[in-house]
DNA sequence: TGAGTGACTGTAA
DNA sequence: CTTACAGCCACTC
């Protein structure tokens, strides 16, 4: 908890993605200051804390993760509930919807 | 301490 | 077009 700068910056770039907004793996990875860590970011997911906004989480296609905890089904679901259009599986108006930090 | 693994990405064939 | 391989860094056991 809040002892790997790496980690604690996932969990709080996750916490700040707002309702609505999804954001990839490898845009998390960078924000991080690793833009090449993007598995990093799934393994994080996967020992993290599972009361975060997980769902948010998407490929560079937009599509939804592969180990999602309930599978892909659970996370469109979640995804609809956050207001996100998405289909298949995979995200609508992925660039579009896609956060991106306030500088 | 060390080795293995992974919810990815990009390039190659 | 699809399938395969390699790279990358941190986390868990």
């Amino acid at each position: 908890m809040a002892d790997g700068t790496f980690r604690n910056d996932i969990y709080d770039l996750i916490a700040k993605i707002p309702r609505g907004s999804v954001v990839t793996y490898g845009d998390l990875a960078a924000l991080a200051g690793h833009p090449n860590a993007s598995r990093i970011v799934g393994g994080i997911a996967h020992y993290g804390d599972i009361n975060l906004p997980w769902h948010r989480l998407v490929n560079r296609f937009g599509g939804l993760a592969s180990g999602f905890p309930g599978g892909r089904d659970v996370q469109m679901q979640l995804l609809l509930q956050d207001g996100t259009s998405c289909n298949n599986y995979i995200v609508d108006n992925f660039k579009d919807i896609r956060w991106k930090p306030i500088l």
